[in-house]
DNA sequence: ATCTTCTTTAGAACGGTTCTAAAATCATTG
DNA sequence: CAATGATTTTAGAACCGTTCTAAAGAAGAT
């Protein structure tokens, strides 16, 4: 239980940004293939609709925001993205969509991973008639000391 | 550890509403009184601005959506709620102020307390530098089976 | 009553997200 | 290599929950 990984790489899923798109069964096109560039280097990256924008005006790349909000959605139906719920009004992605919990900086609306392996859920009670379990979330909050 | 209660009453605390403000600090305004009477009858409740809202409208209180809002946010610096949150977009409120968890019906946007005792999380990494820990938040998400 | 402070309010403003309808792109076919 | 039809992108409007503003109202002290 719990996918080891230390919230780093996953060195043998590198694949071409096209390649994903297309495993993914989204067309390539010249804009989800920049977005692709960007979030799937390796390393895991947590970001908003704004900070990807911002990534992406300063990489050159010209996409509108109502592109950034559909392909982060398409992205995240199709396993590419999860979606990290820490305060309301602002949707967070997360790169890593393996079993991971996280950190929320409070004051500065950081996110860190936490690696899957070393947090343990016990006890969660069986999910209510006709229902199962989706995902158990755990969002550690820090302050300042 | 983990305060043991089942997500219903607290006997032990059942104040006026009255009595409760001025405990924490806050006037006892027509329109406190009135939205506190409709919270804090014994039962843990989930809410948010706009359910209360409607509710305070069913029960006959004229009280405006801004004062709704003031109000949740004095209550929960004051410590007579909590935040809870689930999904982006909204906020939710919880009268269970003590230590909990939540299952989360994400087709109805339902929350459901898990009592205290029952959930334990393990292996909470150290906070990083400067930081401590809030609070730990636990979401189990459930979904039709 | 009077004065000061705190609270409530309607409505405007705000910020992030979603929608809309038109233009652009893409893949396919003749 | 058009012409066609389906998909995608886009600017800007709309939306929705939340917050702000400035003015009116209530609470408490004297």
């Amino acid at each position: 239980m719990g996918v080891i990984q230390s919230g780093a790489n996953h060195p043998g899923e590198i694949l071409s940004p096209t390649e994903r798109l297309r495993d993914a069964g989204l067309r390539p096109t010249r804009q989800r293939v920049e977005l692709a560039r960007l979030l799937f280097r390796g390393e895991d990256r947590h970001l908003t609709a704004e900070s990807l924008q911002e990534e992406a005006h300063r990489a050159g790349a010209r996409v509108s925001l109502a592109t950034i909000y559909n392909t982060l959605h398409q992205f995240t139906e199709a396993g590419l993205l999860k979606q990290v719920a820490v305060e309301a009004g602002r949707y967070y992605f997360d790169t890593n969509v393996h079993e991971h919990q996280h950190f929320y900086l409070e004051d500065e609306g950081i996110l860190i991973d936490i690696p899957g392996a070393s947090i343990e859920v016990a006890g969660v009670p069986a999910a209510p008639g006709g229902m199962v379990v989706d995902r158990v979330d755990v969002v550690v909050r820090l302050k300042r000391a």
